[in-house]
DNA sequence: CGGGTTTGACCGGCGC
DNA sequence: GCGCCGGTCAAACCCG
C-alpha cells in the first residue's frame, strides 16, 4: 500500500502558508510540537467552527482516522492542522462548505454508466439509448454533486504522497490544478458502501509537504490490522479546521 | 485474471 | 452567455 520504501514523516511546526499555494491562499497551520510515535487526530472538537453546515453534521459524521504514519520504523510524526481562514480560496472548507449550506443533500446513485457509448452507439435505438444514458448520467451527476461530506485536512512532511492511514484506497483520478506543478490525486476508499474520499497534493512552495484532505466518514474499520496506538495517540494530537 | 493506476474526456459550478 | 477550472468517470493499461 505504501508506495515508497522510505520516508521520514516529520512534524511540520508552526507553518504558515500565507501566499497562494495550490490555490490556497492564506492557509495557516497550527503548530504541533510533540513528536509522536503515530499520528492520530481528533477533529471532533472543532465542529462549532465550521458554521451552520458543520453543525448539521453530528459528531459521528466526521471521519475517524487512525492515521498511522509508520515510516522508517521510528517515525517522527507530525501533522499540522489547517485552519479555515481564506475567503476566496478554492480550498474545500471555504466555498465547498458554504456550498453545503446552500445545497440540499440527496443520496448518491451508483449505477454503471455508459458515457462513452452515448456518442458512438449505432442503430435505430441509439438515439433513445443516448437520451436515456445521458439523462441517467445527468441525474447521477446532479446527485453526486449535491453531496458534500464533512471534510478535514492535514499537512505532513513526507516523501510519499499517500500516507498509511490504515484504510485501503483506490486512486480514481489525478489532476493538475492551476498554478501548481504537482498534480492532485484523488482516492476513494475501496471498502464497499464506504464513500470516503481523499485528495492528496503537495505544497507548491514546499514539495516536501503533503496536504491530505479527507471527505466523509468511514463506515468500517481500517482494512488492515491496527495496533491501535493511533487511537491512543488521538488523545495527544488534536486537529483543527 | 483480478485489482489498481493512468489518463483523456466530460460535466457542473462559478466568475467575469 | 461564455470560458475556465476542479472533480469524476471509465477505458486502457499495468502489475502481481
Amino acid at each position: 500500500m505504501f508506495p515508497s520504501t522510505s520516508s521520514a514523516v516529520v512534524l511540520s511546526q508552526g507553518l504558515v502558508a500565507s501566499q497562494e499555494t495550490m490555490g490556497t491562499p492564506h492557509m495557516s497551520f497550527t503548530p504541533q510540537t510533540s513528536p509522536l510515535p503515530h499520528l492520530a487526530f481528533s477533529p471532533y472538537g472543532l465542529q462549532h467552527s465550521l458554521g451552520g453546515d458543520a453543525a448539521s453534521h453530528p459528531r459521528e459524521t466526521l471521519p475517524s482516522l487512525p492515521l498511522k504514519l509508520r515510516v522508517g520504523g521510528s517515525p517522527q510524526i507530525g501533522a499540522s492542522a489547517v485552519q479555515r481562514s481564506s475567503s476566496n480560496s478554492p480550498w474545500p472548507w471555504n466555498e465547498e462548505w458554504s456550498l453545503n449550506n446552500k445545497r440540499s443533500s440527496v443520496g448518491e446513485e451508483h449505477h454503471s454508466n455508459n458515457r462513452n457509448n452515448s456518442g458512438t452507439s449505432n442503430g435505430p435505438s441509439s438515439s433513445i439509448n443516448c437520451l436515456s444514458v445521458s439523462a441517467l448520467r445527468m441525474k447521477k451527476m446532479k446527485a453526486r454533486r449535491k453531496v458534500r461530506e464533512p471534510r478535514f485536512c492535514f499537512k505532513t512532511m513526507s516523501e510519499v504522497d499517500v500516507l498509511d492511514d490504515g484504510y485501503k484506497w483506490r486512486k480514481y483520478g489525478q489532476k493538475v490544478v492551476k498554478n501548481t506543478q504537482h498534480p492532485r490525486s484523488y482516492y476513494r476508499c475501496t471498502q464497499d458502501n464506504c464513500r470516503v474520499k481523499k485528495r492528496v497534493e503537495r505544497l507548491a512552495e514546499d514539495p516536501r509537504m503533503v496536504i491530505t484532505t479527507y471527505e466523509g466518514r468511514h463506515a468500517h474499520s481500517p482494512s488492515h490490522d491496527e495496533d491501535d496506538t493511533g487511537a491512543a495517540a488521538a488523545s495527544q494530537i488534536s486537529f483543527f479546521w
